[in-house]
DNA sequence: CATATGTCCTGAGAGC
DNA sequence: TGCTCTCAGGACATAT
């Protein structure tokens, strides 16, 4: 599942594009469902025809391609959806290609001419494509939607967002609004680094905590960014290079269940559901909150 | 406003 | 072997 640290991994591989004429895009036919797409294809394609892209970003979860028109093609990849860039040949559930044409492409005097080819596959397809021009790019993807990055909030910040909620820690570190980037695998990740039980209750977690989460929350998703995210076992997940993340032989409690803590070398991994999600952590590095 | 629940979707795996 | 069932969870809509 895309979080924070594959989505970036996804915007480092497709910066190559930067620079380039999209010359053609659409979704091959296929019989299944179509994903969300607004405008509707038929606009949404035709419209991203001679346009350039200035920029490759990412907002939280989202894959930004900004363009010369100050519009942007927000990619959101949700649970299986994933970029590869130049495939040997479309694979299955492919959502959108995009042939892209460098125009000044570099260290080749004789200017032959470079393409490459972006394509977005969504095996689930619960993921979306959306052109938005600036005016909803400031709306949508502005601070009334999506919350300061993981990567950049401070402990301040963050412990001010969440500290007068009731609700456990971890349903709080998946509200994109509060913060945005963290999903479930770095949220319980970055919990048992930080050592706070996942059904903490938000109001109770002192100064001290915030700050140790923040940090945790810092440290595991630049580990994972190292290692290229979590490739886990349904595979969903593949670097617009088409290899495997890395970060999930590093998972300290994500799917470990019953696994020895590495931490403590004592606990033994439990899961419990928390929110309708999946929720690991270690019973002795992670004491249960008082009162539960 | 905060929080809880239902919905979407497909393929993998379990169980019979 | 082949069928049916359950499960995975990010974002959003709707309800409380």
């Amino acid at each position: 599942m895309p979080e924070l640290p594959e989505v970036e991994t996804m915007r480092r591989g497709v910066r190559p594009l930067v620079g380039g004429t999209i010359i053609e895009a659409f979704c091959p036919p296929s019989h299944h469902h179509p994903i969300k797409y607004r405008p509707p294809p038929e606009t949404l394609f035709p419209a991203l025809v001679g346009r350039s892209i200035r920029a490759v970003e990412r907002c939280g979860k989202r894959l930004l391609l900004r363009l010369d028109n100050d519009h942007a093609l927000v990619i959101e990849p949700r649970m299986t959806g994933r970029v590869s860039l130049n495939p040997p040949q479309l694979p299955s559930h492919t959502r959108l290609v995009l042939r892209v044409r460098m125009t000044q492409p570099r260290g080749n005097r004789k200017g032959a001419p470079v393409e490459h080819t972006m394509i977005f596959r969504d095996v689930r397809g619960l993921g979306a494509v959306h052109l938005l021009d600036a005016n909803s790019c400031r709306t949508e993807l502005g601070p009334q939607n999506i919350g300061p990055d993981a990567l950049d909030i401070s402990w301040q910040e963050l412990r001010d967002r969440l500290r007068h909620r009731k609700c456990a820690i971890k349903v709080a570190l998946l509200d994109q609004r509060a913060i945005a980037g963290v999903g479930n695998i770095y949220a319980s990740e970055a919990l048992h680094l930080a050592r706070i039980h996942p059904t903490t209750p938000c109001h109770l977690i002192s100064n001290r905590r915030w700050r140790t989460l923040q940090q945790a929350l810092h440290l595991v998703l630049e580990e994972a960014i190292a290692k290229q995210g979590s490739t886990l076992s349904d595979g969903a997940y593949i670097t617009p290079s088409d290899e495997a993340g890395r970060y999930q032989d590093e998972h300290r409690v994500y799917q470990r269940t019953g696994e020895r803590c590495i931490q403590c070398r004592r606990g033994i991994i439990r899961r419990i559901i928390l929110g309708q999600r999946s929720t690991f952590y270690c019973p002795v590095c992670q004491p249960a909150p008082r009162g539960s």
